[in-house]
This record gives C-alpha cells, structure tokens and sequence, in this order.
DNA sequence: CCAAACCAAAGTGTCGACAATATAGTCGCA
DNA sequence: TGCGACTATATTGTCGACACTTTGGTTTGG
C-alpha cells in the first residue's frame, strides 16, 4: 500500500504527531505546561524538534504559546466549544455544499458503500460505529470539497480540537442510530447534486451534534456542583 | 502608546513579520524558492530563526514546504483565486452575522464614524481609500464577531494572501464608490442587528469583490497571449 | 511588617556545527 | 549515443551550547 510514498517523514513530523496525539487523548491534560527541555528528555529528540512541533500545535490551535514563557495546552470551555462548532457548522456546511458540486460519481458511490457497510454494522449490533465511522465520513465529504484551503482548515486546524473535546467529554453515548440517519440523508443529496439541501442537512447536522456535546458539558459541570 | 506592551517581539517574530510582507509585496516573487541559508544572511539571523519564520509562513499557505526539499513561494493561479474566494465568502459572511450580534454598540458607532471619515474622503478626491479603508473595514467586522477561531483563520491566514492576489494583479482600479456604498449597507445591517442580512450582504459584497478581481486576471492573461 | 530592589534558578530564544537527504553532473557500459 | 549507477555538492534536518528573559524567593531599607 501506500504507492505514493512522496514526502519523507521526518523526526518532528513524529514528535508533532505524537504530542497531538497525546494531548487530543488527554493523556497530556488541557491546561498543562508543555515544557520543551522536558518533553526532548521524553521524546528522546532534540529540543528543536520538539519546538517545531510545539508550533505546529500551536498553529493547530492546540496549544497557545507566549514567547519567553511558554506554551500551554488549551483549556476546553463551554464558550470555547460553541465558537469551535460556530465555524464548524459554517465550513461544513459549505464543504457540503461544494461536495455535491465537485465530487466525482465514483466518489459518491463510495461514500454510498460507507454508509450500507456501517448499516450493516448497527444493525449486527457489533456497531461502535461511532468515531471511526462518523469520522471517515465527514473526511470524505471535506475532501470532496475540492477545495484546498477548506481541507486544511478542517482537517489540519479544527478537527483534532472537536475530537479533542469528544474524547475528553466522553462521548461514547448515545445518539448513534439518528446520526446515521442524518449521514444518509446527507448523502442522498449529494447524490442528487442538490447543493443546497446538502449544506443546510449539514449545517443542521452538526448543529444537533453541538447540542449533544453541549448537554454533555452541563450536565458534567452540575455534577461537579453537586 | 501602546500601554499594553504584552509579548516581547522575538528575532523569529520579526523575521517572519519581513518574509511575509516581502512576499506579499511581490519583492520575492511567487513561485520562487526559500533558501534558508541564503535568507539567513540576507536578514542577518540564525538559519533556526529563518526556518521558524517559514514555518509560520507555511501555516499561513503564502509558502508550501516539502521535507528535504525546501520551501516556495505559493503559485498564484485562477483556480487558487476561486477557492480563496469561496472560503472567504463563507468565513467573512459568518463574521458579518457574528458581527451583528456580538459588536457592541460603541464599537458599530466607531465603524459609522470610520465609513463617514473614509466619505468625506473620497469626496475630497484625495481619496486613494482603496486598501487601507477597506482593510480596516473588514477587519473590524472580522474581530467584532468575537469568534476567536474565525478571526485567527481570517486574520493570519487568508488574509495575507487575499493582500498578495491583489497588490501583484494592480488592484488599484476602480470600483472604489460602489465598494463604498456597499459597506455603508452592510454597516446598517449589522446597526439594525439583522444577522440575516448582514451575511446575505456580505457574501454578496465579496462575491462582486471576486468577480472584479477575476476579471483583471482574465485580461492579463489574454494580454500574454496577444 | 511591608515594599522595593536584587539575586539565583529555570526556561525559552538564538546560534554555529554536524548528520542526513536530495540534486546535478560525470563516468562507464551496453 | 543513450541510459543507468555513482560521486560531489548543496540544502535541509538535528543537535548541544550559549545568551537572554522570566519568575520566585531573599535581602534590604523604610
């Protein structure tokens, strides 16, 4: 696999990938210092590695980094989470948009067979669908925006964050079956090319998932009150 | 001035601050290459100062790196124009929504005040508004809308490209007073706090903003041919 | 006892040198 | 002559050391 192995990956590609993946998986916790002498002892990497990874995460909007002073993974809010699927919810929807526009048939066709093969899946009940499935599907519809600067926005700059606020809320409940159906519909009017109802399905889409979260969130920061 | 001195400006900072308005400029043209080592001498810092700053550079697309390979200048190309245009339409008509919601009441008095000064100026003919009023106009709108993930996309990195497709197509042309009436609607809209209607006139003000800018692309590469 | 200046420890910013990789030109061979 | 392997050169990737800034605690003067 992998034909086009292009780009060679290099020791602070590794360092970022694996500290973006640390901190998205809370193993290294929101809020916390990241200390460069500390993490190159670590990571068994320069220091220099480990800045440029640091930079990267804070392009990413992972971290925030003052000079001379530091940078700190970021701390996940209520508030932080409602701009986060603001923009979402608008880029998506446009993503969307641009999909049923620029998306080739056989690319459709794929994104039909994604979805029967996750409906078979809920259905054998062996389904935890969730992440990986809902994730690969809202992937190939960004791709299929065609659209470079939208991609990398997405995929390089927002994503990780939205996982980030997933994973640490722990949403591994419910909502599964009717986000299925919310794909399916999606797809229906990509298929169709109708650009329109497919940003709004979209918009709509995520704007239920932000509920979804943001219920979450209160009703964790109520128990802490408790 | 300046009372809130906040964050010391690194040798990095500056560096990067140089590149990207040199690029933007034109004076290191897109397309070329970035030598670190040649850059390094010629700004006088270390070659790890240089690489942070096309690092940044890179995060902002006004560069495209390759590993072991070096980094170039972004190509300006018709279809890279179109994209640009689309995200911007979406981001900028979030940010005037946003905007109408989020600004405060004295901050929309200070862009009425803005919009009257830059009128008096243009009927003073020495207007050359053009950039400077327009880019203060946008920009207001953008940092009104309170989003920090949409200011930050806008602000660092789309922007500066936006800046570069017009100063190396000489958008010094026209379409200064219909431009101007323009914003004066949209500055209604977001006075009347009507979010629909801010967006829909944003959308719309970028959209003619592109079509004029394609247009100029368009005659200059017929030019070439003849 | 408090406040301001000072000092020391820790951490980030910058640098020059070395290692690894890509590129272009040369040589040899069919 | 044309093609492929090899070598030399230039450029990027990585490293450890040094310079500067921040921070927290200590001392000193009121």
């Amino acid at each position: 696999m992998q034909i086009f192995s292009e780009e060679t990956i290099t020791s602070a590609d590794k360092t970022f990938f694996q500290l973006r993946s640390d901190i998205v998986e809370g193993l290294i916790p929101s809020g916390s210092k990241l200390s460069e002498t500390e993490l190159s002892t670590k990571y068994a990497v320069s220091r220099a590695v480990v800045r440029e990874a640091i930079n990267r995460l804070a392009s990413s909007h992972l971290v925030e980094r003052k000079s001379n002073i530091g940078a700190r993974v970021v701390a996940l809010s209520a508030d932080g989470l409602v701009q986060l699927y603001q923009v979402r919810e608008s880029l998506e929807g446009m993503a969307a948009r641009l999909a049923a526009a620029n998306m080739t048939d056989d690319e459709i066709d794929e994104l039909n067979q994604l979805l029967n093969r996750q409906f078979q899946e809920v259905k054998d009940g062996k389904s935890y669908y969730q992440e990986a499935g809902d994730l690969d599907f809202h992937y190939r519809i960004i791709v299929g925006s065609k659209n470079d600067h939208l991609i990398s926005m997405l995929l390089n700059g927002i994503y990780h964050l939205v996982r980030m606020y997933r994973v640490q809320l722990g949403m591994a409940g419910p909502r599964v079956t009717t986000a299925f159906d919310e794909h399916k519909h999606i797809v229906q009017a990509i298929s169709n090319r109708d650009q329109e109802l497919a940003e709004m399905l979209m918009r709509r889409h995520i704007l239920y998932s932000k509920n979804n979260i943001e219920k979450k969130l209160s009703s964790i920061s109520t128990e802490r009150k408790a």
